[in-house]
DNA sequence: GAGGAAAATGTAACTAGTTTCAGTAACTGG
DNA sequence: CCAGTTACTGAAACTAGTTACATTTTCCTC
């Protein structure tokens, strides 16, 4: 096993101090016969610097943390994407972890983002890491907090967030157009965004008289609750009298299982039930599913650069959500925007 | 902006030295009166120990370094996955680069990942990363190479891949079998396993007398030359009088955009033509798509263990391809397996 | 209560760099 | 030709920790 060279080796090799091979890596005045000789070491020994220990000197890492609670939805995907581009544009790279759902080790996580050091931390987690984020916040890390919307940033945390009540309306809009009058939810729970879309839906959908009752909102945490969520919907609305004409996903990460619970079920899209759910993705044109999409590689993007630009008073970012109207609803009697095909924000 | 608590700010709170608390922290032989006063002063200042400075007096970090070619790809997203759980269980954080294609930056993000001095690194880069690849095995960091097949894995370094040969062989075997005998291909490209899929593909084919002209394969090295690759190979095959009933994929990446191109066409799948593609997808049970699934959270696993294992000779890990027949192929003539839902392999 | 071993703690050196400060050499102007 | 800058360069201090080694303490035994 080769010992890594360091800067003293170059330094020895170069015939300088390493003052002056710190000089010439990092842009000092070093004369020109000085830096070839140094040039010339640090490749004969294969020089790599070590950023640890630039880090250490600096205060901090050239990361940017990412804590993000999952993965594989189309909307951390793409918002990931958004956070890599600018940090590969500013020389950073992306520190990543996953707290998988149903995680209370997020708070271990950004414990270990904190330990690292980074540049700045983007983050989707719960309230329970509010006060390291501040902590950190108040030491010069900013820090951003994404997809949270009641009870809005704490204090001296950067925020990102969609307009949560106002996807509830559109969707709410967009199936009262389509002549739906009988809508069961499925949602994932107790997160304030997915209760703003809730109850951003049901405001709408009263405003509209088409009162959307208590019974109509089942609540499944992951995929595997999925079908007895909508099995309970679908029942209690039959129940009531007034069988289902549509039914709407709150949450991205649950479409494919939704989706998947209606099919197994033999119900017809969009004949027999509309399906709107929340997030673009790929296959959504394929399969004619409408969708209220999030400018989730924007979100990323902005995120990022609030680490990289470290604004001296918090911002909070409000962006808002767009209809993606397909198939999946039936004929929109009114005459609204329409799109065929995925649209993938990844401009550059 | 408040500044951070050091070690020795901790020490001088609890009246003792830096050693102390050292111990205290990573366990040594220390009082428990001792221990409890530093405790106390660790949490009343707030302490976070700095990474970064453990990690220089390591020699090294304890991230595990990830460069990948395309996130969006759903078999790099159960590779990162994979990565990703066995880094958290032994307390890594995951360092990530997406080097988006066409990217001659490779070199860079992988030099950055060196200078980070990660605790190890997964790489899907070309062979243009190689010999710093084996620069940094040699100086002892792991270094596991991902999806790659010919030319071989460069000595020293770990290598986890599929059999794309036989994955090819799996495609013919069940076109064959479906009863498909005009079949055009759309590969991205260049790459060594694209290659050996596309090589064994043909070869299975002409063993089974359904020799495979050379201009049934088109290249689309993006989404964008996708509708044009796939107009091409439907053109080409009409002229040479035998109009195709399949088309294969040979990259997840792909897939949408052929399908697309093929539904554009109003093309009938499975009447038409016969679809088939790499790497599965939540979405392919919805859409009776078949595919030729690899292994991906485990060799993500699989890759995570090398770098946490760091065994001291090099392995090269051969995974072998599993055929999912959903129903884009039309009808089995013969009694193959089937699979009607996606099975994330996700299981922990 | 002294002696010796074991346990706890502190001192100082070390990791791999950056940066300050001081010194030297070269260059300019009078 | 000498003073005064200015341009390079190096020694040493610094970053935030860990660890080897030395130095106390403490504890037990006789």
């Amino acid at each position: 096993m080769v010992r890594r060279a360091t800067i003293g080796d170059v330094a020895a090799h170069a015939g300088v101090s390493t003052a002056t091979v710190s000089r010439v890596l990092n842009g000092g005045a070093v004369t020109e016969a000085t830096a070839g000789r140094v040039w010339a070491a640090v490749s004969s020994l294969d020089y790599t610097p070590n950023a640890l220990t630039r880090g250490i000197f600096a205060g901090r890492a050239s990361t940017i943390g990412v804590v993000i609670r999952d993965l594989s939805s189309p909307f951390y995907l793409d918002l990931i994407r958004g956070i890599d581009a600018v940090a590969a544009a500013n020389s950073s790279l992306v520190m990543f972890a996953n707290t998988f759902r149903p995680s209370d080790h997020e708070i271990a996580l950004v414990r270990m983002m904190d330990e690292h050091r980074v540049r700045g931390l983007i983050v989707t987690t719960g309230e329970s890491t509010d006060s390291r984020l501040r902590r950190m916040a108040e030491s010069g890390t900013p820090c951003v907090v994404v997809a949270r919307t009641v009870p809005g940033p704490p204090p001296g945390l950067h925020s990102i967030s969609l307009n949560d009540a106002a996807a509830g309306r559109l969707m709410a809009g967009h199936l009262a157009e389509c002549g739906r009058s009988s809508v069961g939810v499925v949602t994932s729970g107790g997160r304030p965004s997915q209760i703003a879309r809730t109850a951003g839906l049901r405001q709408a959908l009263t405003d509209l008289d088409l009162p959307l009752p208590e019974d109509a909102v089942t609540i499944a945490a992951t995929e595997k609750d999925v079908d007895r969520a909508v099995g309970e919907l679908l029942a209690r609305a039959h129940d009531r009298g007034r069988p289902l004409d549509a039914v709407v996903c709150t949450t991205g990460r649950l479409t494919v299982a939704v989706h998947a619970a209606l099919t197994a079920r033999s119900v017809a899209i969009p004949d027999d039930i509309a399906f709107l759910t929340m997030d673009d993705f790929p296959w959504a044109a394929a399969l004619g599913i409408s969708v209220i999409t999030q400018p989730a590689y924007q979100m990323g993007r902005r995120a990022s650069e609030l680490v990289v630009e470290r604004p001296s008073r918090a911002v909070s970012v409000l962006v808002e959500p767009t209809l993606v109207a397909r198939s999946s609803c039936g004929e929109n009697s009114a005459g609204k925007d329409r799109a065929d095909a995925f649209r993938p924000e990844v401009s550059s």
